[in-house]
DNA sequence: GAGTGGTCTAGACCACTAA
DNA sequence: TAGTGGTCTAGACCACTCC
């Protein structure tokens, strides 16, 4: 099994993924059809179309009907997060500018009050009652980078007023101390899944991409969750680092 | 393009993720043949093997050769880091015992002193010298679970003394304490990446399920890397979990 | 031996894009 | 209209497993 030579299908999966790691294809640059490249390595073009799948898969490429495929820009991009976190909100515009990137983060949906799924009723410990939800579509340099969703029980906000002006965070802190909720502690939960249909269309990738989901939920001091936030992002475009000391 | 039904194979390829969801293939079992279901659908056998394919990759189930494909069990296991590092090393075998299942981790390799490769050295940002290598193999009731191989400078470490006996890294780190390495912070990388082929072995995956790699650097009072471990588990049978406080 | 999955082909059809 | 990628088939061959 593993003496057995590689099937021609990866064996050109190989060649084309090298071929682009070397700048033969930059990106944007389009690879040669399959027609073409069927000629070319004496193959079918079924066996191509394979080869092919395989680079959009792992995100290197992105295949567009009746155009063909192009070459993507992959700057993989650092998201650090200290802990305890100092900064100041904008850890994504930072992460952005550090890969050369210019950031935009127009809202997508919300402010609005909503009643919460399943999933965020359990992660910020409530029975009944409803949330508020903003959504934001995060670009750098035109690209669609990440999708950050955050829900705030609307017991703790007390109204929508909260989350209307600022698009950080951490000023919504701020105001959630001033009612009585001083954000304390922090956990973010980390999984790669397949993506939503919403997502695919969102960060133009198959549904066999992969992606990041960070979840990062906020507790105020008496440990009750006051913010539920989900990122999501393509997995080979991102590294997150975490630090921290070691005797507190 | 969204409003194209999607393709036959994706159609069986999801009723079969049901159909694991909800027991009808339990964990162990095996699915039908690829013929079987191929006559059961309508559809040619290539086409099954393509919705089979998806499934493998997903992590779903494992295909042999000459036998079938057999369902997996994915229990996601959780792995908790807390910043401020409180734990006493364990944390695999703690995480292991949460999801029920008796953890064993074996030495793989070494210890052994070595020539670093050019990535251990940048993260140890050593310009020459050489490493004590030490790989484990980490097993949950008999499954692999995670692969981790550290790497301590051999400047630091003194001698294979060091990493001798103890198999967590909490022994080591007390040691090179004693040596004038007081370990003071750490960071964590964390990365989703294709598998190597020994990766692929290992953990009985195709080339194209993706793998979550940790690395964590250990960092003296200096602020010079004692230490870099390199840690790789199945993308999806993993979440990974951070918390820390807000203010220090 | 019969059954399994994996690969490959040749040809076909469709939906899409481009000129 | 010609070219593109995506899907599907029918049939073939191989390496493997189980009996």
């Amino acid at each position: 099994m593993l003496e057995r030579p590689k099937s021609r299908y990866e064996q050109v999966a190989e060649r084309l993924r090298n071929d682009i790691k070397q700048g033969k294809y930059p990106p944007g640059e389009r690879l040669p059809s399959q027609t073409q490249l069927a000629r070319e390595y004496g193959l079918a073009q079924t066996s191509i179309g394979r080869a092919i799948a395989r680079l959009k898969n792992e995100g290197l490429v992105r295949v567009e009907d009746g155009k063909g495929a192009t070459v993507l820009e992959v700057p993989t991009v650092k998201r650090v997060r200290r802990t305890p976190y100092r900064g100041k909100g904008g850890s994504f515009a930072q992460a952005m500018r550090e890969a050369g990137l210019e950031p935009h983060t127009p809202l997508a949906a919300g402010p609005e009050v909503v009643t919460p799924s399943a999933e965020v009723a359990t992660c910020l410990q409530m029975g009944e009652g409803q949330v508020i939800r903003r959504e934001r579509h995060m670009f750098g340099s035109g690209h669609p980078m990440q999708i950050a969703v955050s829900h705030i029980p609307l017991s703790a906000a007390g109204s929508l007023d909260i989350a209307d002006t600022d698009t950080n965070p951490t000023g919504m802190y701020e105001r959630l101390a001033q009612r009585g909720h001083k954000v304390t502690r922090f956990q973010e939960r980390i999984e790669v899944r397949r993506p939503t249909e919403k997502e695919t269309v969102f960060f133009g990738i198959t549904d066999s991409t992969n992606v990041l989901e960070v979840v990062r939920i906020a507790y105020d001091q008496d440990d009750k969750p006051v913010d539920v936030t989900f990122n999501v992002f393509p997995a080979t475009q991102w590294a997150l680092t975490y630090e921290w000391n070691a005797h507190e």
